[in-house]
DNA sequence: TCACGACGGAGCTCCCTCCA
DNA sequence: TGGAGGGAGCTCCGTCGTGA
């Protein structure tokens, strides 16, 4: 454990610059290796200040050590070229932070834009019919036409004989106005200009453009750019509404500490007519016109009464007016590409104030969404990711006939990081149904591999969501005598209680801060109160917690634990209590998975519980 | 230069077969 | 009987060629 605190706090920073054949594989200093000594770690994590990560794998070939798979991958993303130079910081827990500069000295733009773009696009949603393209790769010189989609046009664009054309006025979000043709032939085409559009918007090779279709007769359109996008990534305003369910409104300012967002002022008002209380759970749904939707669902999972509440507090007359009809709240018309933003809040301490100053917001828009952490109860079912998954999934035929998946047409998934995933409902002939277009996209995003376990949960209460939790299964490598034997290990526990690190992840958004105070509920496996070190035994099987610790933070058993790894990866556990408190059905995998060894160190951290599992993040530190 | 058609590949739907 | 594997064929879209 001490050499790993001593890595912490004595890795190098360093830099590389690339030459040679750095495409493939990057050599890393002989004095950062030295630091690792005695064992090198197989893995990196480098992360891009935009919260990128890819992992890396670390070769050794005689004495030297090279970044090798993903690093190309990395490279690519970055687009890098001979004579650049990375910067590589540690920050801990085998990651590094890395900021990459160009030939001209200047730090060089975030790689993977397009990708944060593209799936910031795809979860634009809008009252008006809308549909996306990416402009294509390559010279554009051709690009004179823009097809629309088929289905887009069949279903919204009436009247689509061949050899129609129609007058389209296109608006941009960001300021001018089109003049086209739509064309229907073989393909429906937007025509007569396109390319001017293109030059005029300065449209480059796979930006991300996402049209909305205001009206058909004339057909008028908006088209939501790159730059639009991007900036409401980044841009977000000074004041939204707060829309309840009552069709009451509350405007909320929106507030900058440190790097993050907050709604703040007004929120504590929100908070006190919504009778707000722990354990609530807050649905933010952007409809446009900085205006979000909220919806609060009690601790029961079910939506809250609002109007039962409001009697029992005292309404704010300043902040709380009647909505009005058409809208008309002298709000600019700023924002079009409306986004869901699902704020779920986690049980932490009861003395957490829920009327908080104030409520954080997605960092910089990135929809920073903690994991889901809703306290469903609801149905749920599991699959096994395979290959041939791709493209379809089957979900059991008493979920549908228990959910009435078959008169749907249309789910949601919410991903682990709290992304929402559009998938389309297909019912064969024979009976059997299948969550089909959308998936592949909800599988590649979140990485799925051969033999991954997806755990599919309805959310009560919440219409038309499925919360998918992602079992991860890794391959194991070639199997070692030591590591598949079994062991005893004793698992030193630091003197110290160290606050786990905020999980903010990109593409997450944390909302601890109103609900729980501020308050970080992860703690070693240790009694705060006992400074005495504690060891943990455990037998390939069991591992027998400290009755200590188990008595004062894992109460409730039998429960379900989620054991997550440094790198993310989880592992599904049973924590029972009988003559010890103890973990099993599941630890065994985690201690072969991760070749645990006698006199490895493992240090566990409860970073979360609810009504169905307590999750602890492991740290491996071996011997 | 622009409008439109052709082509090929990727993705999706549907169905058959196997197996528990 | 229902779930899973896998393949055939269809659809859609990106790309490029051609002609006005």
């Amino acid at each position: 454990m001490d050499s790993m605190l001593h890595h912490t706090s004595n890795i190098p920073n360093f830099f590389k610059v690339m030459v040679g054949d750095f495409q493939k594989k990057l050599s890393l200093p002989k004095a950062l290796t030295l630091c690792f000594k005695p064992k090198v770690p197989k893995m990196f994590t480098l992360i891009s200040p935009t919260g990128s990560s890819w992992m890396v794998s670390v070769k050794r070939v005689d004495k030297d050590f090279f970044l090798a798979n993903g690093w190309k991958t990395f490279a690519e993303d970055y687009a890098l070229e001979l004579g650049e130079f990375v910067v590589f910081r540690y920050k801990g827990d085998n990651a590094f932070s890395v900021k990459v500069f160009g030939k001209n000295a200047c730090e060089k733009e975030v790689p993977s834009t397009n990708k944060n773009i593209e799936e910031v696009a795809n979860h634009v949603t809008s009252k008006y019919p809308m549909f996306t393209t990416t402009v294509p790769k390559g010279d554009l010189t051709w690009y004179t036409t823009l097809i629309i989609p088929k289905l887009f046009a069949k279903k919204y664009l009436k009247n689509n004989h061949l050899g129609l054309t129609r007058d389209v006025t296109l608006r941009v979000t960001t300021g001018g106005t089109w003049n086209l043709r739509y064309s229907v032939g073989v393909h429906r085409r937007l025509i007569g200009g396109w390319k001017t559009f293109v030059v005029g918007n300065n449209l480059k090779a796979r930006d991300i453009l996402v049209f909305e279709l205001v009206d058909r007769n004339p057909i008028q359109m908006n088209c939501l750019p790159t730059d639009y996008i991007k900036n409401f990534n980044g841009d977000v305003p000074k004041q939204f509404i707060l829309t309840s369910s009552t069709r009451r409104f509350w405007e909320v300012f929106v507030k900058k500490i440190d790097n993050n967002l907050f709604l703040s002022e007004q929120w504590p008002i929100f908070a006190k007519d919504n009778a707000l209380e722990f354990g609530d759970l807050l649905v933010f749904i952007y409809n446009g016109n900085l205006e979000f939707r909220v919806k609060i669902f009690g601790s029961n999972a079910c939506e809250k009464d609002v109007e039962l509440a409001l009697k029992n507090n005292v309404e704010s007359d300043f902040y709380l007016r009647e909505e009005k009809e058409g809208n008309d709240r002298g709000i600019p018309d700023k924002l079009h590409s409306p986004d869901i933003l699902k704020c779920y809040k986690r049980r932490r301490t009861a003395e957490a104030a829920v009327t908080d100053k104030v409520t954080s917001l997605p960092n910089s828009m990135s929809i920073k969404t903690e994991r889901s952490e809703v306290m469903e109860v609801g149905l749920s079912f599991n699959a096994t990711f395979q290959p041939s998954r791709k493209y379809k999934i089957g979900i059991p035929n008493e979920i549908v006939k228990e959910k009435g998946l078959s008169v749907k047409d249309k789910m949601l998934l919410l991903d682990p990081c709290g992304r929402s995933w559009p998938v389309t409902i297909y019912c064969w002939s024979k009976g059997r149904t299948f969550l089909t277009a959308g998936w592949p996209a909800f599988c590649k995003a979140n990485r799925l591999n051969t033999n991954d376990t997806c755990h599919f949960q309805f959310i009560d209460g919440v219409d038309n969501a499925i919360r998918v939790e992602i079992f991860r299964t890794r391959t194991p490598p070639p199997i070692a005598k030591q590591a598949s034997a079994g062991v005893k290990m004793s698992t030193a526990i630091p003197r110290e209680v160290i606050e786990a690190p905020t999980r903010k992840r990109p593409g997450e958004f944390v909302d601890d801060r109103v609900i729980h105070n501020g308050k970080q509920e992860s703690l070693l496996m240790t009694d705060c109160s006992n400074n005495d070190e504690q060891t943990m035994s455990t037998a390939p099987n069991v591992a027998v917690l400290p009755s200590a610790f188990a008595k004062k933070h894992m109460k409730h058993a039998p429960r379900g634990v989620i054991l997550r790894d440094s790198n993310g990866g989880t592992w599904h556990a049973q924590y029972k209590i009988g003559s010890h408190h103890k973990l099993n059905m599941g630890w065994k995998t985690f201690v072969f998975d991760n070749h645990l060894k006698e006199c490895d160190v493992c240090i566990f951290e409860l970073v979360d519980e609810n009504l169905t599992h307590y999750e602890l993040k492991v740290t491996i530190i071996r011997h």
